[in-house]
DNA sequence: ATCCTCCCCTAC
DNA sequence: TAAGGTAGGGGAGGAT
């Protein structure tokens, strides 16, 4: 998408806030367990039930007290007909359904309208939801219960049914499907999911890929000429869609085009029937978002009357552009500038479809491509001009006719020698246009490149610059690189610096790894009771979950990010439902265990929220960012097999025990300051562990910064990395490495026998899963410990596993030089294949007619995989070695630590 | 010195 | 009315 987004953020300044413990004695703790309770209940929601209709859709019943028909009819009613049931009332219970209440629980149940099942039934029968205010038991509200005089409903189906003449109140986010509904209308939102879904498609290609690319082969079957041009450089082309909503939406309005359009979710520029009260916020805001923006910096709602409409341009066209209209800008400001522009909705289908048919198209030729949004990207073309022999202008030519046929949209290309010309090619070449910025103009076109349009340069940074009373790559190249990184910091000021003479040595990025998974929404929150604060909070854990959980990941972070109405700011916003002049706050927890169901999530973040402790009726967004993401370990088949056959009440019970489990787990790694405490079974090796721990300590354990530096000096280790790398890419040693998640031994316990000694089979945990044992107790004769405690994950080094562990054989003499030798290598990344690691070691011990180490990963597998922790497929760490021992650990988290005290001398 | 947390900034 | 999301880079400053 062409950038011109000039959005002004209204949370311009954060406030730092003081961080409140949590005071466990002032409770809505009862609130939490009820909406705990509800999202629990409502996984019972359609499970097993046909789906017959969506009538209730959005309808949340609750049940209070006898009814005909009875409860458990009502609750598969409401699963046929996408309806929810909630067997506690929770705030996001729409409706009570109830044949008789005695007074003293009306006055607990508040404003939600208590509902005769005959409605149900009736709605049923109908084949439509009626208006429930003609079946309400009780008017327990006086004020949110409209007393109008509805129509009736004629018991006729081909009449259309009469709908209730006032409309549903605001939809905020407290209303049950307002995620749903935000996230279909949100552009930003298709803009970032789209992006990542192409960013992923396109690794998805190039790892099914076989080499053959239909398009590129029609093309040189179409070859005529045998002059073959030699590229001799890289050609970088950079491909952006013209103003790609507008153009999009013009197939369906082939009438507007060549006229000043632009999306919009309004379609008129100016509001009828303001209030007094609204327009007084909207000075408020106004004067004082103008206060609150940096000095010389234009306000976004300059010219703008309390009249004007706040709708977002999300796209205009050229001929609006003209007029001075610029995407991101008020549809209020931009009619004063256009009388007749013309405001078109957003066909978000269409552009699913375009940018599908845009990324097809280029796929068929390359998959050397960067996705960086729906409708624009980076390609490596030198290969296909090499082998084509075509000019870039030809090809240029070629592949934006091939994609205007296709889509009916027209974009732009430009080339270059690296991403930075390419881009600032097509800005030139737009609309509808090609350019090629050769190498040999780069200097003299540079110079009068405006600073705004490099990449990175933004509102901020083009303000500090001009600051400086610089406004040109021109002038900036006359900036010492000292000057430019003091205002900056230290790497933009190196990134302009190069950029500003056509330097980027930024390669093409294929492949992509997401690091962090969010979801938050900045409009429409008002919450009038912590109830409905939290029960969203709870739905966006259960989003921002799913979000993580189609990507097959697993986080240990967790981010909660708000937007807190500013002191100042009036409580009604300009703009509607949106979120005004705001604070910024976020916290975020690092967890030992990952984050794998929305309720740990929902509980972590509740917890977090308490920290920031901010007003809820001043919250104006909300967001969950998930982050420390690591692939995720399936959950043992056996088990997921069983969860899936069993009933959902039998799952959700399991689901609540991991879930505990994980807490449990949780709770006591805090308490031993990260690391899980191993039972120690002599007084030496206690001793010996603390001073291993405290090495540790002192020593920086995350070690997320030791990568490989891909040094090509020849030699074992070089050619070891070399190894490792390629075997990343292929799938069978991907296979291999499957992973696996332990489930926590309680529960395994509380498991159906067969399923229980399938799963246990799987992890080879017979040993530490049965409580009385043969192998058990032969351990504890081993031993010489008498114990009736069945074991527990943070005991399981025993004395019997320690004394079979491979390392005793070896002594430190043996096994020292060749650590070392890894250890003092430059090379050394310190992050292993586990394969790889195994068979290197496995080279090495040959060599020295030691045959035990490969042992050591495959019981670290086993062992691994018999505590409830996940273990990685991805490296073995080696955190430290002392004369007493060797310190491992899997993961590049703290995920467990295990001291290896075996082979101490 | 180097990490982590809580921001800010940018891009689409 | 209006749908102000989301991912990633990076810096300041505190913790260790």
């Amino acid at each position: 998408m062409e950038n011109e987004d000039h959005k002004e953020p209204e949370r311009i300044k954060s406030k730092k806030r003081r961080e409140f413990d949590r005071d466990d004695g002032f409770g809505d703790w009862g609130g939490y367990m009820a909406a705990k309770r509800a999202k629990l209940l409502d996984q019972f929601k359609g499970s097993e039930i046909p789906r017959l209709s969506n009538i209730f859709e959005g309808v949340a019943i609750h049940v209070n007290g006898l009814t005909r028909p009875p409860i458990d009819e009502l609750k598969n009613l409401m699963a046929a007909h996408g309806g929810v049931f909630h067997m506690y009332q929770v705030s996001s219970t729409t409706h009570i359904i109830a044949s008789n209440l005695p007074n003293v629980k009306i006055k607990h149940l508040g404003t939600t309208p208590i509902v005769k099942p005959s409605w149900i039934t009736e709605s049923i029968n109908y084949g439509k939801l009626l208006d429930y205010r003609r079946y309400l038991l009780y008017t327990n509200q006086s004020k949110t219960q409209p007393k109008i005089d509805f129509p009736i409903i004629e018991k006729n189906n081909n009449q259309e049914v009469a709908e209730p003449t006032n409309k549903a109140a605001t939809k905020t986010a407290s209303d049950p499907n307002f995620l749903e509904e935000f996230y279909n209308n949100s552009r930003l939102h298709l803009i970032s999911t789209l992006g990542a879904e192409f960013k992923h498609l396109v690794g998805q290609m190039r790892e099914k890929s076989d080499g053959i690319f239909v398009g590129k082969q029609k093309l040189l079957a179409l070859k005529t000429n045998s002059n073959l041009l030699l590229i001799q450089n890289t050609v970088i082309m950079h491909i952006d869609m013209d103003c790609f909503f507008v153009s999009v939406s013009l197939r369906k309005r082939p009438d507007l085009k060549g006229k000043p359009v632009a999306i919009t979710h309004a379609r008129n520029g100016q509001l009828t029937n303001v209030k007094p009260d609204q327009k007084a916020n909207r000075e408020q805001e106004f004067s004082l978002y103008s206060e609150r923006l940096p000095i010389g910096v234009t306000s976004r709602v300059d010219k703008i009357d309390t009249n004007s409409s706040l709708s977002e341009i999300a796209s205009c066209s050229y001929e609006a552009r003209q007029c001075g209209i610029k995407n991101g800008m008020f549809l209020g400001q931009a009619v004063k500038l256009c009388p007749e522009l013309k405001t078109l909705p957003y066909d978000f289908e269409g552009i699913k479809s375009v940018s599908h048919s845009l990324y097809e198209i280029i796929a068929s030729y390359t998959l050397d491509i960067e996705a960086v949004s729906c409708d624009e990207m980076y390609v490596d073309v030198t290969n296909i001009l090499k082998e084509t022999g075509l000019s870039v202008e030809e090809w240029a030519t070629y592949i934006r006719n091939e994609i205007m046929n296709a889509t009916q949209c027209p974009c732009s290309t430009g080339f270059g020698a690296n991403r930075l010309q390419a881009r600032l090619a097509t800005k030139k070449a737009k609309p509808a246009g090609q350019y090629y910025l050769k190498s040999d103009d780069i200097e003299s076109y540079m110079v009068e490149i405006k600073l705004s349009d490099l990449p990175g340069v933004g509102r901020a940074t083009l303000g500090k610059l001009q600051k400086m009373g610089l406004n040109t790559c021109g002038d900036l190249q006359l900036v010492s690189l000292k000057t430019l990184q003091t205002e900056l910091g230290q790497k933009l000021g190196e990134n302009l610096k190069e950029q500003c003479v056509g330097i980027d040595n930024r390669p093409l990025n294929f492949h992509h790894e997401r690091k962090s998974v969010s979801a938050e929404v900045n409009y429409g929150i008002r919450f009038k009771t912590i109830e409905e604060c939290y029960n969203f909070l709870q739905n966006l854990s259960v989003e921002v979950f799913n979000r993580m959980n189609d990507i097959n990941m697993r986080a240990r972070c967790l981010t909660l990010k708000l937007l807190v109405r500013a002191s100042e700011a009036p409580m009604e916003t300009a703009k509607f439902l949106g979120h005004g002049i705001c604070d910024s706050l976020s916290k975020s927890t690092t967890s030992n265990i990952v984050f794998n169901n929305p309720q740990i999530i929902f509980k972590e973040s509740k917890i977090l929220y308490e920290k920031l402790n901010p007003l809820f009726s001043d919250l104006r967004g909300v967001g969950l960012q998930l982050t420390k993401l690591e692939k995720n370990a399936p959950i043992n088949s056996m088990l997921s097999k069983f969860l899936k056959q069993s009933n959902s009440k039998e799952s959700v019970q399991i689901e609540e025990k991991l879930n505990i489990s994980n807490i449990k787990q949780k709770n006591i790694k805090q308490s031993n300051s990260k690391y899980i405490q191993i039972e120690e079974k002599e007084d030496t090796q206690t001793s010996i562990i603390s001073n291993i721990k405290q090495k540790i300590v002192s020593k920086n354990i995350n070690g997320s910064k030791l990568k490989n530096k891909n040094n090509n000096n020849s030699g074992s280790i070089s050619n070891y990395f070399e190894k490792t790398k390629s075997a990343e890419n292929n799938p069978k040693s991907k296979q291999n490495r499957q992973l696996h998640q332990q489930i926590d031994m309680d529960v395994l316990n509380e498991l159906p026998e067969d399923i229980r000694k399938e799963i246990m089979r799987e992890y080879n945990l017979q040993e530490a899963v049965k409580p009385e044992g043969k192998k058990r107790k032969s351990q504890k004769q081993k031993c010489g410990k008498q114990s009736n405690q069945k074991i527990d994950s943070e005991k399981y080094l025993d004395v019997d596993t320690i004394q079979k562990y491979p390392f005793k054989n070896l002594t430190w003499d043996q096994i020292k030089p060749i650590i070392k030798k890894w250890m003092e290598s430059d090379e050394n990344p310190y992050e292993f294949d586990i394969e790889m690691i195994a068979e290197h070691f496995k080279q090495l011990a040959i060599d020295r007619k030691i045959e035990v180490l490969p042992k050591m990963f495959s019981y670290l597998h086993r062992n691994f995989s018999a505590l409830n922790c996940i273990w990685h497929e991805a490296y073995f760490k080696i955190v430290n070695i002392t004369q007493e021992g060797m310190v491992a650990r899997y993961g590049g988290t703290l995920l467990v630590q295990r001291q290896f005290e075996c082979c101490k001398m």
